[in-house]
DNA sequence: GTCTATACCCGGATAGAC
DNA sequence: GTCTATCCGGGTATAGAC
């Protein structure tokens, strides 16, 4: 029934509300029943449980952040730097599902089917199609990224240059 | 009074065994204090509370790796692809331990003082004294440690290749 | 489809007896 | 210095009335 898809997406947008507002620690089955004006119970009716409302927030993280990545990616020459600057910007702009999209096993049964490479493409494309070096470059991305979040980085650390120092030694290897 | 130090040494040394063999989700005073024949209330007449002890098991850590650096690197010629595999074994082989290094921004005021600078500063050597490229390098053995851990790399990803790939990049501007 | 009520876990931490 | 008893909070999920 296509009442029902409507009302999941209803159920994840409240969802994606908790998490950006509250954080992860918020995002609970009462707090987001609470955002649509029922009881944590009555969701029960419309979702199998947390994963299926988690997973429905990681595909949407997916969609998302593909987008930027190609939107960024359109017109640019430089894609390394272009698509360095535009993971770190999504991640920083949306730091809670950031998180959910990478800090456990993605739930990939669950997730809408070919989302997940589609956020990866533009990363092999900007590697000129060398897989390692595509590994290679996600996880410094995702490395600076944590770290930034996570406040690891020394207080007058300069972050731009961290990101320039390593987009640099990449792009010699593409 | 140093029977009071020993006593902290020994709750840390129940807490770093419940994180190593079931996980930091089960780390809790309760199972802590289970361990040590005890119940829970009692550990709070030797520790402050839950923090005190993760900072004890941080700073362990830090002295841990820290130490397996300085050997690594002490007859290598290749200090950065050294280091970066002796980074990687860290990580694998105390990988809950490592999350707690890492997933929270450190709670540095309840830290053994020094023990964070020791751990930086084989990779800043590595890195020929260049703080942006440490931080890059940093980031990027963050980065693959924790997206090995977190199990996103496709099934048949060639990590060893990666890591290749990445020191290389990172090489090249030393 | 939503409600109330409930059952069952888990956690950190404190009070006060001994 | 350890205990029991307890308080507070949190969570997922189910049963059954309406």
């Amino acid at each position: 029934m296509a009442s029902s898809v409507a009302r999941t997406r209803e159920i994840a947008g409240a969802a994606r509300a908790v998490l950006e507002e509250e954080g992860a620690a918020a995002l609970s089955m009462r707090r987001v029943a609470e955002r649509l004006g029922m009881r944590a119970p009555s969701l029960y009716k419309h979702v199998a449980g947390k994963e299926e409302i988690e997973a429905e927030l990681i595909s949407d993280g997916f969609e998302e952040s593909a987008a930027a990545f190609e939107e960024a990616c359109a017109g640019a020459h430089d894609h390394l730097a272009t698509l360095a600057a535009a993971y770190r910007a999504f991640a920083l702009a949306h730091p809670h599902l950031y998180r959910l999209m990478t800090e456990r096993p993605l739930p990939r049964a669950l997730l809408r089917p070919g989302v997940e490479e589609r956020a990866a493409r533009p990363v092999i494309d900007a590697a000129g199609g060398d897989v390692d070096l595509a590994r290679a470059a996600w996880a410094f991305a995702h490395g600076m990224v944590m770290l930034e979040l996570n406040g690891r980085f020394p207080p007058g650390a300069d972050l731009d240059a961290a990101w320039a120092a390593g987009v640099a030694a990449l792009q010699e290897r593409r």
